[in-house]
DNA sequence: TTGTATGCGTTATCAG
DNA sequence: CTGATAACGCATACAA
């Protein structure tokens, strides 16, 4: 089909350790780089990246692998790392776990199978043992969004507690009291943590924590949706909700719309992560928003040091600030 | 490092070649068979896909190219691609050419280098001659979303002339007369065929479409926004706006919520594509829908079936329903 | 600097 | 049904 080293070696007239010296850019004389030169253009020459890797043992690819690759923050995490990578000449792998551990280790061995010099992980679970387990010493990996218990590995996180206490504090200096939270999975990494810095930031201000103000969903638009409800349905509902990821967030939007709640005169709202969310809806919503591109950025870098042979610091946690983006959908509690 | 068939054939006592049948099914007999799988099983040995890649010409995996990653409707096709092909032991690579053919054709080099089996793309322009140029005859593709010129290959898109007729269709019976839309980049094959929808209904209605009534934009926010503040600036502004994708829909929404606009008392307004938004947005946003998974798996299952070898009725093109979901941002017109 | 020869892990061919 | 061996395309140790 395509054209060989074998083939640019005859037609050049030198032998094949030649072809692949230039290749690989090692000096060689005037004369045959430029025989060399002319053969693979005219033969229209590429070197065959699978042959390369049986070889050498490397591929030039990374592969990322996330718990669901239909969601705008992993995805716009992906293309940053696409960006950064793609610059250095290393191609990526996109994989997608469906939430399922198993589906995430058997991701593992494929990719690892197909000799990538590097992962990125967003892990499905809060465990990461099979990480190890699967990998051992041989590739660098890099968690991104969670850290997972039975693994040390570098990782790029955000600040969720402190994220969540600013975002709560704003309620609170507002007057607000009975302040509800519509919170993650817990024991979930990133859930775990946002909610800690409700409950700090509560807890600072003297307010009590009552069962009833914080709900516990799993991260999907439905239990944003129900919780939200549940929420609205209380015989002394909370003046004011925050809620921890971008999915429930939705869901509750979507279900006080239905209720016809009054946003923020009845209830005020702040929401997690998303832009293009916060400017269509009105009034405009308050949003934690986290530094989605810096997320994919820093974890891309990190890798690349790590495939360098670089294991300064290892294993080191780089944590980023989120922004707290003011909205309309924030007011003083009505006073009843 | 890993064990290899080799190693499994010397602890089986048995030949290399007998082994390699092992593993891909051929009969041997039980004694040997047996052999083979616990010294698998105690070697944890595992093939090696790059170099039965190299030996077969074969990878299973599929690329899916697509013009840019961080976008929804791009992502849900990808996630019903890899579900599908994944139960085929496909294993898919995700590559985005950035809106660049450039860099569209850079990728497909990558990708036929890599020995894909079968590619799945949405093009980038209009235009597909590269396609053909890259890959020859020898990797079958399959297109979605869009066609392109000087490129003939099987297709998955929608019925974007007569979704368009009949939202705008909707329009017009409850009264509209100066209807406008925010068309698309034409040339660009789904903005045209959305652009020739409005037309056509607007023709048979015996509607007359003045300049002003067609604004045209790049299918970004950006442009959505400001064309919508244009039409709201026009001496006579439209009594109702069709939006004709989902970025400019966001666009276009984030514009009315600034300037105060009263959908629908003020404004009738149809978006594109994205359920989420219309259950978020208030009031509740008619939109045209298209049905993602069923792109993505019809898309899929043609891939396969040329994987496999079959050709008929190549090139095929499926055409698939979109679907109208009403919403609250739809009314009559307000007398003037 | 260059060429020769070997091996990466697999499958295919061809005798047996 | 099984075994020995060549070949896929490339990189590298070694000798020249």
């Amino acid at each position: 089909m395509s054209a060989t080293t074998k083939d640019v070696a005859r037609l050049a007239e030198v032998s094949m350790a030649t072809v692949s010296r230039y290749v690989n850019g090692y000096a060689l004389t005037e004369q045959n780089r430029i025989k060399i030169e002319h053969a693979i253009d005219e033969l229209d020459f590429r070197i065959n990246p699978i042959a390369k890797t049986l070889r050498t043992n490397r591929s030039m690819t990374v592969a990322v692998l996330v718990p669901s690759l239909a969601n705008i923050f992993s995805m716009t995490i992906i293309e940053s790392i696409e960006r950064h990578l793609d610059a250095h000449d290393y191609s990526i792998i996109v994989c997608d776990s469906r939430n399922e551990v198993t589906r995430e280790k058997a991701k593992l061995e494929f990719v690892r199978d197909k000799y990538v010099d590097g992962i990125i992980l967003m892990p499905t679970g809060n465990t990461g043992g099979h990480v190890a387990e699967v990998l051992g010493e041989s590739i660098p990996v890099v968690l991104v969004d969670r850290l997972v218990s039975e693994l040390v590995a570098d990782a790029v996180v955000v600040d969720n507690t402190s994220a969540v206490y600013h975002a709560v504090e704003q309620l609170i200096v507002q007057g607000h009291r009975l302040i509800g939270i519509i919170a993650g999975p817990v024991p979930l990494y990133t859930a775990e943590e946002r909610l800690e810095g409700y409950r700090r930031v509560m807890q600072d201000y003297g307010l009590p924590v009552e069962d009833d103000l914080v709900q516990y969903g799993d991260y999907t638009r439905d239990t944003g949706c129900s919780l939200m409800k549940r929420f609205m349905l209380q015989e002394r509902p909370p003046t004011a909700v925050f809620v921890s990821n971008y999915e429930m967030t939705i869901g509750a939007i979507e279900r006080l719309n239905e209720l016809d709640v009054a946003v923020p005169s009845q209830l005020s709202v702040i929401g997690f992560d998303h832009l293009d969310l916060s400017s269509v809806v009105r009034p405009r919503l308050a949003v934690v928003a986290q530094p989605r591109e810096e997320i994919g950025r820093k974890a891309a870098e990190l890798l690349r040091t790590r495939m360098n042979g670089d294991k300064t610091g290892f294993p080191s946690l780089v944590r980023l600030k989120t922004q707290f983006m003011p909205g309309a959908s924030i007011t003083t509690p009505s006073s009843r």
